[in-house]
RNA sequence: GCGCCAGUAGCUCAGCCGGAUAGAGCAACGGCCUUCUAAGCCGUAGGCCAGAGGUUCGAAUCCUCUCUGGCGUACCA
């Protein structure tokens, strides 16, 4: 990576001074603002000259004379409080085409061993109550998202979904698919206090009406009571299931909570819990101290009448995961569910785990704009989207774009009108389009008689203008982005950096033709630049799970 | 009350482990198609970075306080 080089250099550079050299971290090579203050730069003057007792820019001056000699630079100078601008050869920036069209769908990829973390990325993780909805659908969007890049710089991520399978909202759910069997049988019907009423519970009847005809109401109680658990948990979640592959988000591992308890975890959390000085009996309960460990308040773990609160089964939950041996685990949550994570963490601080491993990243909240209103995504209120009707109406690609558009922890403003146009105002399209483009390129390039095969790597001396360059620097960036989206977990930035490519690309186009059979040398390496472009677009998109067309 | 998140251009937002002239995209206004997809490009205009203090050579960025908005604060999950 470029960056990288050049903090080597960097550091060659106070070695070459006779300078004791600063630790590599402290060397921040930095993308400025303005681009008459170069490619890159550099502060190391102004936070060490201090400490060498000499001036900022006399220091500067020093490192930047040792470092434009170096034939990687096309200038390194020296600039008032004491900055370091660096400009980078036109021999590299050519050669950076090159190695995009050797790696292929591979650049911005990263091997790095000695980095590499086992890492497990749980997300969206619904009850099996219903549609999935269109908050479930951010945070899909963003944890596979985050869950490819950090793959594709050489961390070993596991995407897991937690199936809320049992517990008090199975049971409303059970009896509220038998009143909808009983409706649909011309049976008597009692409604259930706070039931479900969603259009899976329908289908779910319908099916069980089917498949068991009549049977199912010959049967003992707790037999219906089996079969209609098993219909209802089975086929909701087999649909959310197809909702996601519909979405492009896939998981490693669907982990059911009733699965976890049938191996008896909630009552190991609860003896390893005794076995502290942290529980106590209050008030007919049984409570935790977690405001000992960071928490607001003490919480109930057992009730008056003998179940646990649901603190249990996520502790159980948490162990799990502790003992598959990540070094990093991160929960993505809802705005509704920050609350929970401090007395999580308390809780397994309690238990003995350490907690800096344990990660939240909270996702606020979806609204919709319809029309010029704007409308805030509530289960409570009941005016929420599912998955499924923002797939229908929107299509994949240009809501994982949206979604993926914001920083996690801001609200989402979703303007479904904007989404669905193809025109410019739509940065979707926008940077589809610009994939597009380069594809009918290649078109027009060999019905000019053109062949691309003929390209020859000194060709690339005959881009000379400020738009190929602009283009290149761009380009080489891709690899230095993905890694500090991956540390900072901050996805947006790969929409925007590709609207920015996207912008940069057609720009060169609009200004330099690209096809002209009076001069082939040119063409191809004009060719040869944006399909390198092509490339990096393909991959940021592919990386965000959405498609990038030949054609459009 | 306490906690978390946010407050930057008319709108939606980047920038926030301090750096040089605060950036995009929409919207507004004015231009560009007999030549590779105009789903595109170029230009103009638009700002006391919510407010007040502090830290420093230097603050949108860090600290404190205030104001505004959202969310959370269960013996629900």
């Amino acid at each position: 990576m470029i960056i990288e080089t050049i903090k080597q250099k960097f550091y060659n550079s106070f070695k070459e001074l006779d300078l004791e050299a600063p630790l590599m971290d402290e060397i921040e090579i930095e993308h400025p603002k303005h681009k008459e203050y170069g490619d890159y730069s550099c502060n190391i003057a102004l936070k060490k000259a201090k400490s060498y007792k000499t001036k900022p820019l006399k220091l500067a001056k020093d490192i930047a004379s040792t470092l434009d000699k170096d034939n990687f630079f096309a200038k390194v100078e020296a600039i008032k409080p004491g900055f370091i601008n660096i400009y980078i050869s036109k021999k590299e920036l050519r050669d950076i085409l090159l190695t995009i069209h050797e790696t292929g769908e591979d650049f911005g990829r990263n091997t790095q061993s000695e980095n590499s973390q086992k890492v497990l990325l749980e997300f969206v993780s619904a009850n099996p109550t219903g549609p999935l909805n269109v908050v479930n659908a951010r945070a899909a969007a963003f944890g596979d998202s985050l869950a490819k890049i950090m793959n594709f710089l050489g961390h070993e991520v596991q995407t897991e979904y937690y199936i809320n399978d049992a517990g008090n909202q199975i049971d409303i759910l059970i009896e509220s698919v038998e009143v909808e069997l009983n409706r649909l049988a011309e049976m008597p019907v009692k409604e259930v206090e706070g039931g479900y009423k969603n259009q899976y519970i329908r289908e779910v009847a319908d099916e069980i009406l089917e498949e068991e005809h009549q049977s199912i109401f010959r049967t003992s109680e707790a037999n219906k009571e089996k079969k209609i658990r098993k219909y209802a948990l089975d086929g909701i979640l087999k649909r959310q299931k197809e909702s996601l592959l519909d979405f492009n988000v896939f998981f490693d591992n669907w982990i059911s909570e009733q699965a976890l308890r049938d191996k008896g975890s909630v009552e190991d959390v609860l003896s390893y819990l005794a076995e502290t000085d942290y529980i106590y009996e209050k008030d007919d309960a049984m409570w935790v101290s977690t405001s000992k460990f960071g928490d607001d308040k003490d919480r109930v773990i057992m009730k008056g009448d003998g179940t646990t609160t649901y603190l249990i089964p996520d502790l159980a939950y948490h162990i799990s995961k502790y003992k598959r041996g990540f070094n990093q685990l991160i929960d993505i949550l809802g705005p509704d569910h920050h609350g929970h994570t401090k007395k999580l963490q308390a809780g397994m601080k309690i238990l003995g785990y350490d907690i800096d491993i344990l990660n939240f990243i909270i996702l606020q909240q979806v609204n919709f704009i319809i029309g010029d209103k704007k409308v805030k995504m509530s289960k409570r209120e009941g005016n929420i989207f599912t998955l499924d009707q923002l797939i229908d109406e929107v299509g994949t690609d240009a809501s994982r774009f949206f979604f993926l558009m914001r920083k996690s922890n801001s609200p989402l403003d979703f303007d479904i009108e904007l989404a669905k146009k193809q025109s410019s105002e739509n940065p979707v399209y926008y940077v589809q389009y610009a994939h597009a483009r380069i594809n009918s390129l290649e078109k027009k390039v060999s019905k000019e008689g053109i062949k691309f095969k003929n390209f020859k790597p000194e060709y690339l001396k005959r881009l000379r203008y400020e738009e190929e360059w602009n283009l290149i620097r761009k380009l080489m960036k891709f690899p230095e982005l993905l890694v500090h989206i991956s540390a900072t977990q901050s996805v947006h930035l790969l929409t925007s950096y590709l609207i920015g490519l996207a912008s940069t690309y057609h720009t060169f186009y609009q200004k330099r033709r690209v096809v002209n059979k009076r001069y082939k040398e040119l063409s191809l390496a004009r060719l040869y630049l944006c399909k390198a472009t092509q490339i990096v677009l393909a991959n940021g998109l592919r990386l965000l799970g959405i498609s990038a067309p030949k054609e459009m």
